[in-house]
DNA sequence: CTGTTAGCGCGTTCAC
DNA sequence: GTGAACGCGCTAACAG
């Protein structure tokens, strides 16, 4: 096992090629980079050499340092990217950054929060960062970014000094949601919430909780509920999902039930239909139901959501948008986006 | 706009940092990085120079360059990451992966096949790398991660030398399926399979498509049904998808359709079922449909599909688990894991 | 068109 | 416990 102690099996470097090719190592680098003169005789040469050698080109690490850019973005989301990839608006989102940074030759680095047990925020090497629904918990992170002059981006975050942020009108949103509901009579509203925490517990939702959460955008759009509904109450699903909203559902219709629920996604609030439909409840006319993002689900007939339709391609895209132009030293503007309250066949009147 | 040329707004380094607090460079670094015998005191000076210059700690360009590794392992997926997404069989694989290499500290770079216009391979610093479905027309790319000694792991793809390959039995799978509609009776049995090409375009299925095709996973399962039914045709859609199910079941139902459909995945065969159930055709008594990855589809019901259930997200898995293994220096065993054929209510005697 | 000179910012030897 | 020196692999300036 020490047979190869001898060998040296050093990769050969740009230099290596260089001295073979019997030409000067910047003028190999500019062979291989394209950029700048170079006859083609020699770039023939260098090449014959590198393949010689069975050299791959220039090391990107090595490259990164010397440019100063590593042609790195990193995501950070707030939960364990299982988590993440499991709600059609994370998706959504990833996908119009992808586009966006994809077209500008930017590669997307998927992290997680500190301390999730993930890839640490500070050891990667990024040019700039995109910090999805992340709570101020970064603010030691997103300060250490500061420093080292790599800018951030985040949508739909708590405001945090020198991040430019991407926004979605939550709180206005919902309110508008609600005042839907309270004009239809509805005075006996219930919420299904996202997660409060990064633990993802489920259970009611308390003054304390809420205080202690550091979720975001579910704490504006309980907040929007608020603002029509002042004491409104509910339970806080451990995720965006069907089956979360069915467990939530059968809770919170089992005893002295609500005539109306706003869920916070289009995915709690069919599992709130579904529990409903085993409770033998029926919606809308028994009980109103409005969601939250405007998916498509597969399977949702005969139900139109009463829901909010949210831009979430649009909000990545901006996202990457940005930080191209950041990137490039500009100074872009925040951008809000607002959701379009969309009426389907879940409310009704109450009785 | 010049006021700025004086102020020299270099960035505050480790050495800057060392000579404020009065100590080597060397001694610095041990201080960030804690491996290493350095005095308490000598710590809190050099960290208090640290925030005295606004220093965020060392750069990781630099550092990926000393040490040599990046911590990011590159995963490539054959398709624009927007149509990647959709599918949830990629989304179940990621999180395996996400979650297997978060653990270990490891980030997760997505990029996508050279010449779509993404991030191109060839230019991150990446530590290892995952092919995703990937076809042979990366064989350039990869040898160039050899030359670099940068270990490949492919999922579901063309072997390739020196790369460990994570496989699914989708022929084999594929061809238990045919079985059973052949024992079922069934002659007349038509294709509906993914994206041949990565152009996602739609049409019949010939044999200068197949031929022409990149996609290993969808000929490997075209092949399993040829084992079965030789002469097999069908369409190909642009996606795996209910709509695009539904669409290419429209055409295939059309006229002289066929007694039973193999859709090579779930959300096809959903799709299948739709169009069928729009022209009136009954499932299973007059078509019989089967899939393929045992994803639950949410109000597929009444339909519990007959379909192969892969294990996804322990693909993800056991490629981050080799992937870790591999950066370790150890060299682990390819793994080839198996779909498990499940009969649900989609598929009958043929009448 | 090509060569020379300097680092990029850090970590790691090895001495002391 | 600390410092000095060197080099990781490459490329931006300039000089020729």
């Amino acid at each position: 096992m020490e047979d190869r102690a001898s060998d040296k099996p050093t990769r050969p470097n740009l230099a290596a090629v260089a001295a073979l090719a019997g030409v000067s190592p910047s003028t190999a680098s500019l062979a291989f980079s394209g950029a700048g003169p170079v006859s083609d005789a020699t770039r023939a040469r260098v090449l014959a050499a590198a393949e010689q050698l069975n050299y791959g080109g220039p090391d990107p690490r090595a490259q990164s340092l010397r440019r100063g850019r590593s042609g790195i973005v990193g995501v950070v989301m707030e939960d364990r990217l299982r988590e993440a990839f499991r709600d059609p608006m994370n998706i959504a989102m990833l996908d119009g950054l992808a586009d966006e940074l994809g077209t500008a030759g930017l590669g997307l680095l998927l992290l997680t929060e500190p301390g999730s047990g993930g890839p640490e925020l500070s050891v990667a090497p990024m040019d700039a960062v995109v910090l999805v629904g992340c709570s101020t918990q970064l603010d030691k992170s997103v300060v250490a970014l500061h420093q080292r002059g790599i800018p951030v981006v985040a949508i739909e975050a708590e405001h945090m000094p020198d991040v430019l942020s991407i926004d979605l009108d939550n709180r206005d949103a919902t309110a508008t949601a609600a005042r839907h509901l309270q004009q239809l009579g509805h005075s006996r509203v219930a919420l299904v919430t996202l997660p409060l925490e990064p633990t993802h517990a489920r259970g009611e939702l308390t003054e304390e909780r809420i205080a202690g959460s550091t979720a975001f955008t579910s704490k504006e759009r309980i907040r929007g509920a608020r603002d029509v509904f002042p004491s409104i109450g509910g339970v806080v699903a451990a995720g965006s999902s069907v089956e979360e909203g069915l467990i939530a559902g059968r809770e919170l219709l089992a005893a002295d039930r609500p005539t109306a629920v706003i869920a916070q996604s289009d995915l709690l609030a069919l599992g709130v239909i579904r529990a409903a439909e085993e409770l033998g409840i029926r919606v809308p006319d028994d009980l109103s139901v409005v969601g939250f993002d405007g998916v498509r689900i597969e399977g949702a007939a005969p139900y139109e959501l009463t829901t909010l339709v949210q831009p979430a391609v649009e909000k990545g895209r901006a996202a990457g948008v940005a930080i191209v132009e950041l990137l490039a030293g500009g100074s872009p503007a925040p951008r809000g986006f607002t959701s379009e309250f969309r009426v389907g066949n879940t409310t009704a009147a109450a009785r």
